[in-house]
DNA sequence: CTTCATGCAAACGCTTTGCACCAGC
DNA sequence: GCTGGTGCAAAGCGTTTGCATGAAG
């Protein structure tokens, strides 16, 4: 049997104007917005994407820590975020405007309960939500 | 038109056997079990209650404060508190055995960062997740 | 006997998937 | 012209609700 193509181990991701529409979306916000809430703001703006399309868009660019993920109220909300190292979220519950926090203490403190409790592979979730100064 | 009754402020809660059933169970387990859980619990010990009962049954007693609720996955877990007080969990992913933790250093550090940054009505939420002693 | 609880089935809201068509490269 | 992307419609999944029956007090 003939060899294989020994294609590049990327699953070459493809330039399209739905992805670039959502990219550059999340570029210019940076309070957390559902998958819903994207797509009719790019149908507001007359870049329509397909709500399908939306949500693989924001799952993939999650799953390469392109973008936040925080689920409140049973959904999802998404949120290009500026660092790359692992941090939190002071939220708003009103209009989903977002500070990146970062604690290094209360990491520090988690792994030692954990630890404490003979716990492995210890991971946490935290965020802390609020109404910020202009809701 | 003739005076009201005046019936007592309490919406007069009712004993029947699916309470009792659901009541007793968390009592015996302190680890978080989710609605369909506690159903199927329920089911295998002969002491059959809907599925339906189940939730609106956890859903009270959520929001009466008698069981703590976790999201995870997408899913609620249930469990009865031993502390009435404020307290956050460190939870096994994969049998969902838990233990409170009360951690006063965070309480006060969140209330920090939220008014630092103009939040108010500040509140958070915070578990830890890893993989317990037995799993 | 009145009122509230139960439980089935249907509805719900968010998210995922099947599949035919379309577009990068 | 392959290969992967898109989007509609339908399915999935946990949860909630409408409504007729049933039990508690």
């Amino acid at each position: 049997m003939t060899r294989l193509p020994a294609r590049p181990p990327q699953p070459g991701l493809r330039r399209t104007r739905q992805r670039a529409a959502i990219s550059d979306l999340l570029g210019e916000i940076d309070d957390f917005r559902t998958a819903q809430q994207i797509h009719d703001i790019l149908r507001d703006n007359g870049e329509a994407v397909g709500l399908t399309t939306v949500y693989r868009t924001l799952q993939a660019m999650a799953d390469a820590g392109e973008v936040d993920v925080i689920r409140h109220d049973g959904e999802a909300a998404f949120r290009r975020c500026h660092t790359a190292a692992h941090h939190h979220h002071l939220v708003c519950r009103k209009c989903g405007h977002a500070v990146e926090i970062s604690a290094p203490v209360v990491e520090q403190w988690a792994d030692e309960v954990a630890r404490d409790h003979g716990f492995r592979d210890a991971d946490h979730e935290l965020e802390i939500f609020g109404v910020c100064r202009n809701c």
